[in-house]
DNA sequence: TCCTTCGCGAGAGTATACTCTCATGAACAT
DNA sequence: ATGTTCATGAGAGTATACTCTCGCGAAGGA
């Protein structure tokens, strides 16, 4: 019965949130029948404004605060976190909403069956947008560096964006698979797979970027480009191993 | 000799731990040859139980506080900051006091010549370090990545360690050049150790653990032995291309 | 012995992230 | 029309990391 309950998720996906169709009567009152319209859609607008101002200031590049968000988005603080338990679930899904879909990252190489070439390509995509979002990105590995356990929820382009390069190594469903254990296919072939994912996991990340410019000095296109390296020499390696 | 000297510094461009400026010719105490040695002992004794308290908590794997350490090295917590300027300089101390040399941690390897085997025992050795002291490195990894400029002081352990491990490569003073982007060689080896370099200071890293095992919910030794996988692979597809 | 120096403790102060409580007024039900 | 619900704003409160200032008291010089 809280406000909390009523905007329900938080995670992935905000589309979860009316349990009625906005259409009903005229905001007003007097409709008959379901009348909790306005409410709803006032709490549907106050939490998009919040995610979309969120949104436009991590595409900054620079870091973002709570209080700047909240009047950003011209409410206050505390409706902020009525919204979201913390700094980093909001920053989660306003980054979250700005990922195409792992099809759509990877249009470019879309008639390429060259696992190769699509994971440069994943890999090139992941950064750049990393990069672009640096201060937003950089709270958010903090955040959750040091509270392992809400991790899980960080968003998983990452390895959406890894199954989709990957994809013309699986046979059928194995891109959806995500234990990726593999299954009675009787292969090699799908535990090489997830090692494979494993391996691109590490590397196709904003924490080796990071590493790469902050600890070992390197500019950031340089770091990208050395990332590519490792991501496709592994792809590589993988290959060759498994035809 | 100045009391700041006898306390010894630590990183770059911090000299914060006493307001006074010890000042050269102050009137009074010219002579006395090493009069002072009473105080620069005690300061020295000071620094040292903050850091060893800081070193035997880092060990529990929890999380450490400032408070924290001050109470068990029996020091005001305002002097515990007298000594550092935040929490994450005392704690990469603390922590690189705790590392053996490079050669120490590959000791069981020393006989051998085998790039890959050496990589495998580095790998093993970092990661198995960073999870016996997960708290600290968390705290560590969160500090310094929020504040990338002061980030360039974090224990180079990782990359002393890779260039001891694939010392067997490099000519002769190759392993000891940091920059490493290769000189008159005229050959393409250098270039080719660096990259590799680059690519295992990616995987041979805190933050590739913490990838698997809270990202993709590995537990540690899984995790362990993949990134153990990745960065033995990377270095047997360096070997192939550079014989 | 007397006086200065200075290492240190204690406590107040700041900044950021987050929590809690209460009052207001619009939306809604009756 | 009237009473209830509830989204919101405002502001105080908490926790952690860190800073600043004051003053004590012992080390050390003369």
């Amino acid at each position: 019965m809280t406000a909390q309950d009523t905007t329900g998720q938080e995670t992935v996906g905000q589309e979860t949130v009316g349990q009625e169709t906005v259409g009903g009567g005229t905001a007003g009152h007097g409709s008959a029948g379901q009348g909790s319209a306005g409410r709803a859609n006032q709490k549907l607008r106050t939490r998009t404004a919040i995610v979309q101002a969120a949104a436009e200031l991590s595409r900054t590049g620079r870091e973002v605060t709570m209080p700047e968000i909240a009047s950003a988005a011209l409410v206050s603080e505390a409706t902020a976190y009525r919204y979201f338990p913390d700094l980093a679930s909001l920053l989660r899904e306003a980054i979250a909403g700005q990922l195409p879909t792992a099809a759509e990252a990877l249009e470019a190489v879309a008639g390429s069956d060259d696992p190769v070439e699509r994971v440069a390509a994943a890999t090139e995509f992941l950064l750049r947008h990393v990069l672009a979002r640096q201060g937003v990105v950089r709270a958010l590995i903090a955040a959750t560096i040091t509270r392992p356990a809400e991790a899980q929820a960080r968003p998983g382009l990452r390895f959406g964006l890894i199954d989709q390069a990957l994809a013309p190594l699986a046979g059928t469903a194995d891109a959806a698979d995500p234990g990726g254990t593999g299954r009675a296919d009787g292969t090699a072939r799908p535990a090489a797979l997830t090692q494979l994912k494993r391996d691109l996991a590490v590397v196709i990340s904003a924490e080796a970027l990071f590493s790469l410019t902050d600890l070992h000095g390197l500019d950031p296109e340089t770091a990208i480009a050395s990332i590519g390296h490792t991501a496709t020499t592994l792809t590589r390696a993988a290959l060759r191993e498994n035809p």
